[in-house]
DNA sequence: TTTGTATTTCGTAAAAATACGAAGCAAAAG
DNA sequence: CTTTTGCTTCGTATTTTTACGAAATACAAA
């Protein structure tokens, strides 16, 4: 096969890198738990669901490469936050995606 | 291997589905070009970006699967359109998910 | 009915994502 | 120095995604 790379805008595939670290229940579900703390989070997370420490270390390590969070050993725990710069790019970001259509006339679309 | 499955909250999962959809490049080429229309829109999506047209056809399936756009043949041609309500859905499920966090102060992250 | 046009489905290959247990590692505690 | 604790990396299996060309399909037009 050919499995060619097509070559994309740079802001697309930004977006589409954010998108698919929130492609997965698990990630989200992370950010969940990392959203409810007044600041960051030096629990068990796999105590909150049924996942395996290796597979939440993966799912983390997405995350952390995506941008949207951070970690910071603190032996013997791991502090994970929100990045909050790069949460408000990614909010931007997708903000101007969704509101980039005017949707005007719903008829049109009948 | 097990490859166990994990049962998460609903919101989590449509907005897991949500985010796979948006997580390629190519699909979000194609709802830029969508969104760049008036009205529906009945051209060669093909022609604008080098993608063949089998693997254009399994995007579009996707897309319309998660149900951010619908399309509707119209011989010979098919016209797609975003669609408004699932768009807004999903718009207003990722704000909500945005919005959850109150990313008090910045420092504690540090 | 045959031809043309536009799209999808099929078959297939390759790569990436997902998941787990076992093994490894690094720092604190003993 | 050894043990414990908590997380990550490695090895591996399975599933899903991505991509393409070829074949099939569907309707319109000739």
């Amino acid at each position: 096969m050919a499995t060619e790379v097509i070559t994309y805008n740079e802001d697309l595939i930004k977006m589409a890198r954010i998108a698919k670290a929130l492609s997965h229940p698990a990630r989200l579900q992370i950010l969940n738990i990392l959203s409810k703390q007044t600041c960051c989070y030096s629990g068990n997370i796999a105590g909150e669901f049924p996942i395996a420490l290796s597979t939440l270390s993966q799912h983390l390590k997405e995350l952390k490469d995506s941008g949207l969070i951070q970690g910071e050993i603190m032996h013997p725990n791991i502090r994970y936050c929100i990045n909050p710069e790069n949460w408000h790019l990614a909010k931007e970001l997708i903000d101007k995606f969704f509101n980039g259509y005017s949707l005007i006339t719903e008829e049109c679309c009948k």
